[in-house]
DNA sequence: ATTCAAAGTAGCCAACTGTATACCTAACTG
DNA sequence: CAGTTAGGTATACAGTTGGCTACTTTGAAT
């Protein structure tokens, strides 16, 4: 039938083959909880609506997929962090603006998070380190943005980091609580606010006993 | 041709059919990386050296098996955490051992770790609520120990419990840590270890100033 | 205006999948 | 001992899959 085409360089239009299949795929790993190299090439191309042999014209292989998929999922939690972080700064207090911020672009990116999260906990997955980069970098600009604003007692550049990075992971893991149960955000963010202050009021107090015992020598 | 078969109650003997399949399909998820839910009758009865019918007679569904599965993963994750837990009393510090014998753990059942971590960050899974109750009652029975030996000044128990979820959480996660770098087992150790102290100091510091604000009303 | 490559389509194939029906056999039960 | 049943097997079927070759359309460059 070879029904209409197109050959937009996407810039607004409605989105380029490549990046339609991309999102179909990811769509498909959050409906069906599946990873996304279980997806299968015709079923993606098929909610795509596209025929499946145009897999081939965009990608060698499926795993060749998995990885542009890690560039787009890697894409939206940058930008979409980034200003988290910029609101949350904005806010009265950082930590509650931290967390609702977050919660708010879980809410509007729920199958970045669904899939994001099972993906960086399958080791075989070529996604799971791209993210671990991810959150490795969005906890350097934590710490970038922490100091520059002094809003935590230094400590040690590399503790800070640590502390960062820790809480980066634990918020994106327990992103998947929110969009299990999304009528208990209060209490999700509750959680969410204590383990933060939890976690940098034990890294002073680490810093002060290490201080304490080098003292004593 | 109909090979030889057996009723056994498998007490001791070479696994019952039933076993031998979840066996197989933890085996396989693990190696493949792919969800439980989507390994595939056929895939695994024939890691299983059985017929591809013999499914049927142990399980209705597919999802069928995956709870079997869960409760397979859920025993050996009691079992073992109690054992790790208990060790870990009769440690110099309790602390590094709970951490040296539970990364023992990992090392000793990579599959329950690779495929348990998968499944707690699937959505769709049956698995991922009996898993959440695991952990949850692993750290109840932290808690007890904890206040019986009078470890940590004791702070709310609400509050404790919190922190050993937490804690728990947390290790269970870093398991797939040293699966994926088995060379790494100092430094991922080390970091546990921060984190778990970082936890505890940080939670009696929250306490301390809860109790300091509720002075100054 | 012609050429050309990129993006899409169509149809085919062998392999595999889940499921259903029918058959076999060991062991327990009356 | 006869009967029943749980666990195992063989075979068949329709639907799906990944991958192949061959054709068509499109937009852009020459």
């Amino acid at each position: 039938m070879n029904t209409p085409q197109a050959t937009q360089q996407d810039v607004g239009g409605p989105a380029s083959g490549k990046q339609r299949l991309v999102e179909a795929a990811l769509r498909l790993a959050a409906r069906d909880g599946t990873t996304l190299s279980a997806v299968g090439l015709r079923e993606m191309a098929r909610e795509a609506g596209l025929n499946h042999n145009t897999f081939y014209r965009h990608f060698r292989n499926a795993e060749d997929l998995v990885g542009a998929a890690a560039e787009e999922i890697a894409a939206q939690l940058m930008v979409g962090l980034k200003a988290v972080r910029q609101s949350a700064a904005r806010h009265a207090d950082a930590t509650v603006g931290a967390v609702e911020y977050f919660l708010d672009f879980v809410e509007a990116n729920p199958d970045v998070i669904v899939v994001g999260t099972r993906e960086l906990h399958s080791l075989a997955s070529p996604m799971r380190a791209v993210l671990q980069r991810v959150l490795e970098t969005i906890a350097q600009e934590s710490v970038a943005q922490i100091t520059s604003q002094n809003l935590v007692k230094l400590e040690s550049r590399e503790q800070l980091f640590q502390v960062s990075l820790d809480i980066t992971r634990y918020m994106f893991s327990h992103g998947l609580d929110l969009i299990d149960r999304p009528q208990d955000r209060r209490v999700i963010a509750a959680k969410l606010v204590a383990h933060i202050r939890r976690q940098f009021l034990g890294s002073i107090a680490v810093q002060q006993l290490e201080a304490r015992k080098q003292l004593e020598t």
